[in-house]
DNA sequence: ATGAAAGCGCTAACAC
DNA sequence: GTGTTAGCGCTTTCAT
């Protein structure tokens, strides 16, 4: 293997003339699906070991009108719940042999620049949107990508577009259930994010559907927003909140858009000696790591981020490799992961090791749409 | 802006019988940078509209030699460590229009095959890398594409390749003095990473400077190793640490290798009834959220990752356009974050809005190799 | 200031 | 099987 410092970058044709056979058949050798004399195929392998060779990738992705990378659009890169998406997506872009863009992107006129930059270029192929808000003129734009999108955890309806969502309405529905039936809360409480969020608005939906299922008589003020920060969660509470559920008897339930939510409102309880579970019972959302680390530890529902990701990836691979023409739907149920923060009867505290939440496989129900 | 269906890709062509010139001029009002009449450059500009035109990228960069992108590889996407450094080398890049492409490599074998399909293949204009371990082979490899990497944390020494470092080694030292002066530690420990770890072995040995320059002296063990996590570090905190703690008289003082660590040696303490920071101060590293959210609070030593990660990203781009012929290596040093786990006379909790840590800016000492 | 034409490095018909 | 050749969409001399 030669290694001196070459200014001059090798191409196909100096693998061609050191294997004495023409650039066509080196190219067939390359990409290995055209029919090539065994014979032949040694010398070029063997030429382009010696001259240590590499496709260029440009020069094939101008050819083959394909670059084999998917972008992964997210409006934040920082915290658990992206990183576990994209981890997803990396392991199965990696599996077939792609490789991820990652685009920070926020609100429709970032987004839809990044469509027209990225998929109007050719930089990509395909990808794999978070959206952060929603806006009609953007998702007509993202229409005409369609072909080419995947839009995850925020349902589209009939655009032809790909989806793989999150049932987030069924998630916050057992989250309350559980509140009331295993907490036996007494009082119920809604910790909802920023006012655009989707993911507040189907939660508290499901938050609806157990309180009128259960005939559950809610107080007047049920719902608060925050801005999904610990901090700010910490001092709404403080403020307005915990002086409340200390005026009342019986437990409250709370259940929070977010783990750090929840932990905000855990703590402003703490700090006023209303104990948890006993006084407030909690759930949190997204089983991030934090649910395990805190004390009490929290229960929480896992959304089963990085096979989310996994999925999206592959569905987004299929239909642009044209194996599947119409656009699917996924979507994900999340898992209820108790722990102390609502369940009075279990310890405060498991040790590592002796964790009772089971890895199991994550239920996903499938819907083809018509 | 028609936006019919077309089947047909534009091509700069496209865009010179439009506006009646040819495709050197649209080639030049698309850069920008040789002269075109204004009124022509209007016509064109009229034409790349009307047409909703956008230069092929892979056609670009092929005939630039330039893709305008640059990869990050990491041994890993999951953990705050690593969301920051990527989000300050996205934020850097996006600032100078550049992509960012992330890669997973771990081991010198991965490492290596990511250099050479990246670099060799025109993939990436150049590559930031974070190198799980060394390997003196893999060392040698990268010496080729010496121009166009990036390492971080990881001293190369002279191989001709830019650095951009942090100071575990003050880092450590730093972390025990506050442990033996402000929090009056009668024993110490140290509680490292894996083998392999260069920051656990550089921290350790300002650990051990602290340690000569006060004259401390240390019991026998006082080094035990994890793999990082809470976990293990729980484990090994409860089977062989705990006890003889609890046997001594006198406060200890434990600098973590991280945060995770020092979060598992704190709940091992207080599981056992050992008060923190009253008879063991932990100070942990990284400074990441876990830090702010726990109880008691963790003193830890904040790397100003983001920061890091935008210095890299700009070295990079100038080492490559050329600006900047020699390599550099830029050192930065982190700071304590004072806490309450390892001062006893800070409150059990700084609520949030309270916080007492001014926001500063981060000190980087710069050191340019001859 | 603008145009013609020769690359950039690869793929894919189409011939033989 | 293998070679010839015409693209892919853009940049960049070199004329004019």
């Amino acid at each position: 293997m030669s290694k001196q410092e070459r200014t001059k970058n090798l191409s196909i044709h100096d693998v061609a003339a050191q294997a004495g056979v023409s650039i066509a058949t080196v190219s067939r050798v390359i990409n290995g699906k055209d029919r090539v004399a065994a014979e032949t195929r040694h010398r070029v392998e063997e030429a382009m070991r010696k001259l240590d060779f590499r496709p260029n990738r440009q020069a094939r992705a101008l050819g083959l009108r394909k670059t084999n990378t998917i972008g992964l659009v997210l409006p934040d890169l920082l915290g658990e719940f992206y990183s576990e998406l994209m981890h997803g997506v990396d392991t199965a872009a990696r599996d077939s042999h792609m490789n991820l863009m990652v685009i920070r992107a926020v609100g429709p006129e970032e987004e839809e620049a990044v469509c027209e930059e990225f998929l109007g270029s050719g930089a990509v192929d395909g990808l794999i949107f978070m959206i952060s808000q929603l806006d009609d003129r953007a998702v007509h734009e993202l229409a005409r990508y369609k072909h080419s999108l995947l839009v995850i955890d925020r349902d589209l309806g009939d655009l032809g577009i790909d989806n793989v969502l999150v049932d987030n309405r069924s998630g916050g529905y057992e989250a309350t259930m559980h509140l009331i039936e295993e907490s036996r809360a007494k009082h119920l409480l809604f910790l909802g994010g920023p006012e655009e969020n989707v993911d507040t608005r189907d939660r508290y939906l499901g938050f609806r559907d157990a309180v009128r299922r259960t005939g559950f008589s809610l107080g007047e003020e049920h719902f608060y927003r925050t801005d999904y920060s610990y901090e700010n969660t910490f001092k709404l509470c403080e403020e307005k909140i915990i002086r409340r559920m200390a005026a009342t008897k019986g437990r409250w339930g709370v259940v929070a858009a977010n783990d750090d939510v929840a932990r905000g409102m855990i703590d402003a309880a703490l700090d006023e000696n209303l104990g948890v579970p006993d006084r407030v019972a909690v759930v949190g959302y997204d089983d991030t790591r934090l649910a395990r680390l805190a004390r009490p530890q929290l229960t929480s529902m896992r959304i089963p981020l990085r096979e989310l990701g996994r999925t999206a990836l592959c569905l987004l691979r299929d239909r642009i490799n044209g194996v599947r023409l119409e656009p699917s739907t996924i979507i994900f149920k999340g898992r209820l992961i108790k722990r102390r923060s609502s369940v009075p009867e279990l310890p405060a505290f498991v040790k590592p090791g002796e964790t009772s939440e089971k890895e199991q496989e994550y239920a996903a129900s499938e819907v083809q749409k018509a």
